[in-house]
Parts: C-alpha cells; structure tokens; sequence
RNA sequence: CGGGACGUGGCUCAGCCUGGUAGAGCACAGCGUUCGGGACGCUGGGGUCGCAGGUUCAAAUCCUGCCGUCCCGACCA
C-alpha cells in the first residue's frame, strides 16, 4: 500500500477544493442536491443542526425584545416596485407565479391555466410585504418600536448553485424593525450584527470581522449594509450574516409614518438582518478536514455516538445494557443549558461504522467492548484530534469530563480558524505585491491562493471596480476595528485614513 | 446568461469511434468465518443506459431537440 494516509473524502482539499466540498456534503449526510433544479434536500444530520442553530439564535433574539411572526410566501409585483434599488436588486432573480391551476392539455400534459390578474412574485426576501402590514399596525410612536422576526424560506433565482452557499431556495431568518428615530435604528442594526458575530464565533466556532459594506456591496434598498465576514479554507471569504440599516427608504415605500409625542406625524426608520443556511455551509468549510466534517459541539447535530463492539452473543447483552445506561446517564447532563444529544449505534458492521461518524463530523465517538466493561472504562475519540491520540479513560472520569471535552473542543476548533485566518491576512501598500497575492501560480487550474489583504481604499467605486474586473477581488468590508491611519489608495493614491478587508468571495 | 466537461443499477465508471436486445468494482440482502475491525468467502436482489423525437430489420451506441449536474466567468445570503 502507498505510505500516504488514505483519506475518507476524496479528492482531499489541496487536491481540489470545491469537489473536495461537495463529497462532505454528500458523505456526511447533511444534504443531497433535489430534482428540482437548484435547489437542495436538506437532510436529518444537516437539518438537525440547523434546528440546534436555529433554537439557540432564536433564543438570543427573543432576549433583545424581538418577537416572531409569518407572513406570506407570495407578494404582489406592486409591493416590490415600490422601492426602486430593491427592484433593481431582486427583479432579476424572481420566480414568478403567474396562474392558479392546471389543466390538460392537447397532449394529456398538464398545461397552466387560470392566469393571475396580478402576477405573484415568491419572496426572495419580504421587506415590502412586511412594511405594507407595518404601516398598517404602527400609528403612535408608543407604538415603537416595532420588532419583528420570521423564520422562512425564500427564493431567489440563481444561474449557479452549490449546496447551501447559494441554492435557489434556502432557510433562513429576516428581523424587521422599526423605530421613531435614526439613532435608534442604527443601533439596532449593529446590536443584531453584534448577535451574528456570536452565533458565529460562540456557537459556530468561525471567526468572523464585523464592518460595512461598499456601496457597491449593499443590499439593494439600504442606507447601509453591516456584515460578518468568514475566512475559509480555500482562503476565499464568505458572507455569514449582513444587518441593514434602510433608513426611511422603506418606511417611505410602504407609507411607515407614525404620530410624535409631539404630535407631529413622522416618517419611520427600519432595519432588516438575516442569516440562513449558507452558515451550514461556512461551518463545513472552516472546520472540515479530508475525513470529513468536523461539527462544532455547541451546535452539533449529537454531541456523542456510542460504538457497542459485539463479538460474542454471549457477550453481547452486557455490553448492550452498559452502554444503554451510559447512554441514559449521558442525556442527564446538560450542555450549555440542553440535554447531551447521544446517538447509539449497535450496527455490526465492522470499522465502516466509525468512518461514516467520523465523517459525519460528531464530536466525541466511545467505543465499549468487553474489555472496557472489564475495566469499568470507555474508549474515547475527539473527531479534533488525530484518531490516534483515541485513548481509554474510567467511565466515571468520562462523564465527569464530558462537557469540558466538548467545551475544549469549541475552543480548539475557533482557535484553529482563527489561527488560519491570522496567518492568511496580510497589509499591503502596492499594488504589485497585492497583485501577485491574488494571482493563482498556475493560471489554468487555480490552487489555493490569496487570503485577506488589508489595504487602502479611496472611497472610490471606481477603484473598486477596477480591482475586481482585474482580479475578481471585492471589498468584503470597511471593518469596524480597524485603526485610522494615514495611508494612500492602493489603486489611485489618493489619501485614505483607513484599511478596508479585500479578497475573493463565494 | 456565455465558455467547457459530463449524464449507463445507490456510488465510481467500462461499453459508444466500428449499432445486434447491459458489464465491473464498491454499496445492499442472506449465510458462514473473522473482527476493538473501513476484513474475507459463498449466494442473491437491483438498470425502459437523463428525457423526447428521428434514422434503422435492430439504438446505451448514429442524428436533432430538451432537461439536469459540475467547473470557469457575469450576479448573489
């Protein structure tokens, strides 16, 4: 056999990364692409995660106030021609619903029929259904200010698609608020950024900078666009969230006005923030390795699989009620405020069980033989750690170590990516090293290059646009931590007072 | 939406050039031997060869159209 390590997912990353990233989906189980044209069926072991995501993002939301709500799926084209730079931004995206029924045709196929009055767009997001229902619920300024959430899903017509980056149809969450005054409104958009960078950093293990969009960058409709920025392992950078400040663009739009306490009627100022399952995606690739994913405990599907090692049906039983009462003693622990999610797996198939969990990206997998029974002992795995750094510990030690090993985990797998990042970030001050850092050696089959590059800007769009005809690289953002500085634009000269995060981007 | 590659059991692919009624490996099921182990043997199930037309006595194979997937670009959470 070759003295290379053989690896459960092929090709491995450096080989080819974006086929390296669909063979964890598909190895892992969390997700398999769907007849349906673009769009992805999410399943138990992905949608699991999502769950555990979603509960503990809802829960952080519902502490600052905001309340949940739905609305609905389809939205009039008048709603959305109502705020021009929105139109601009969604129209060519839209699936539209056009009739109401179906009826055969000449040739026994089913033919639409029943045409709409008024065509019916799906949301690609709802700010313009859920402002015609706010300006009608808002009168007062006591009335504010008003915060609202739904979890949804939404469509928005992509010409090319990979599972959960950018699917044709995906998850996710959209907050809209409304408040009397600027200030107010501005504030709550950073406070919902300032949610999404936890979610990402305490929950998701990715380590993420928060900034503002170029204008070139933000959402269509917004006065500014405020986001969390992901380094991957491809080095490329991923938008993990984005929190909008819209100004009175929208209340405009929708007729958003409310009585001051003075008395006065006023327009109002609105917010939208969202992240969807695209950070299922950003969780794959920050901490996948070539076994597999690698699931951060704190949103993990399952914290812990038990491997039973039948051998002898004399033998069997035993090891079958020890490990259905490490199991039960397991559940009664609680992580971080939920029971310890235990998965038991009694399938003798030989090692081909513990690939599919390492792939799967469990945390912690024990495996329980006769011998350890023996001993009173489990033998334990990280899915962080080298397979053989696997080692046998009391039974006791192990539930008295279990959170910590799963907390110590979250810590390692955050410090790994930061570390990745840190190491790929670079200042630049001219333009032909900045060049040759985002330029691949081998033209015609790309390999892993570039990182971030912190670097001057004028404030220019058209510095911006230079750079990204030449070298597909975009602002990712105007970070909020960096320092002023004097400094000249890396692409004009002209004098800048701070750094801006450039790279290429999913 | 432009350029490229591809579509054959669940997966990876051979067969297509030189038409003649479908193969391998892995996976799956059963039995047995192993096994703290991605094991081995035997037996078995499963495919209208992406879809629709056309050419032909005969199409996975040739022709046309469509659909889908992946990669690269434009666009995007």
């Amino acid at each position: 056999m070759s003295k290379k390590e053989q690896t459960a997912i092929s090709p491995t990353r450096f080989e080819n990364y974006p086929e390296w990233y669909q063979q964890v989906v598909k190895a892992s189980e969390m997700a398999e692409i769907s007849p349906v044209r673009g769009c992805m069926i999410i399943k138990p072991w992905g949608y699991g995660l999502w769950e555990s995501l979603q509960r503990q993002i809802d829960d952080m939301f519902k502490a600052t106030g905001v309340k949940n709500a739905y609305f609905p799926l389809f939205i009039p084209i008048s709603f959305l021609e109502k705020e021009a730079e929105h139109v601009e931004g969604f129209a060519k995206e839209c699936a539209v619903v056009t009739h109401h029924k179906l009826e055969k045709g000449e040739d026994g196929r089913l033919v639409p029929a029943g045409k709409l009055s008024e065509p019916l767009i799906v949301r690609p997001t709802s700010e313009t259904i859920i402002g015609d229902a706010f300006s009608r619920w808002i009168k007062s300024h006591r009335d504010l200010p008003m915060l609202i959430n739904q979890w949804a899903n939404v469509v928005r017509w992509e010409m090319r698609t990979r599972v959960f980056l950018r699917t044709s149809e995906f998850l996710w969450q959209e907050g809209h608020t409304v408040h009397a005054s600027k200030q107010e409104a501005i504030d709550r958009t950073c406070m919902m950024l300032n949610v999404y960078k936890r979610v990402a950093e305490e929950l998701l293990a990715i380590p993420v900078i928060t900034g503002d969009k170029s204008e070139a960058e933000k959402f269509p409709g917004a006065e500014t666009t405020m986001c969390i920025e992901a380094m991957m392992q491809d080095k490329k950078a991923l938008q993990a969230g984005t929190s909008h400040f819209l100004g009175q663009n929208f209340a405009k739009a929708s007729g958003i006005r409310f009585q001051s306490a003075e008395e006065k009627e006023e327009l109002a100022w609105t917010t939208s923030w969202g992240v969807s399952t695209r950070l299922i995606g950003g969780l794959i690739m920050t901490h996948g390795d070539d076994n597999g994913v690698i699931l951060p405990p704190r949103v993990a599907t399952a914290h812990v699989v038990l491997l039973p090692i039948l051998k002898k049906p004399e033998e069997n039983e035993a090891v079958m009620t020890y490990t259905e009462e490490l199991a039960r003693q397991l559940r009664n622990i609680l992580y971080h405020g939920t029971p310890l999610r235990v998965e038991v797996d009694a399938r003798n198939i030989g090692g081909t069980r513990n690939w599919e969990w390492i792939k799967k990206g469990i945390p912690v997998r024990v495996e329980i033989g006769p011998k350890d029974i023996a001993s009173n002992a489990v033998f334990m795995s990280r899915r962080d750690l080298d397979r053989k750094q696997s080692r046998s510990v009391t039974k006791e030690t192990f539930l008295s170590d279990i959170i910590g090993i799963l907390d110590d985990i979250q810590k390692n797998l955050f410090e790994r990516a930061l570390a990745f990042r840190e190491s790929n970030t670079h200042d630049f001050d001219d333009m032909s090293s900045f060049d040759a850092f985002f330029t691949p050696v081998n033209k015609e089959q790309p390999e892993i290059h570039g990182g971030f590059a912190r670097a001057h800007w004028c404030g220019g769009s058209d510095c911006e646009t230079t750079i990204k005809n030449r070298l597909n690289v975009t602002i990712r953002c105007i970070p909020f931590d960096g320092k002023e500085e004097a400094g000249s634009c890396i692409e004009c000269s002209k004098p800048s007072k701070k750094r801006v995060v450039f790279a290429k981007a999913y």
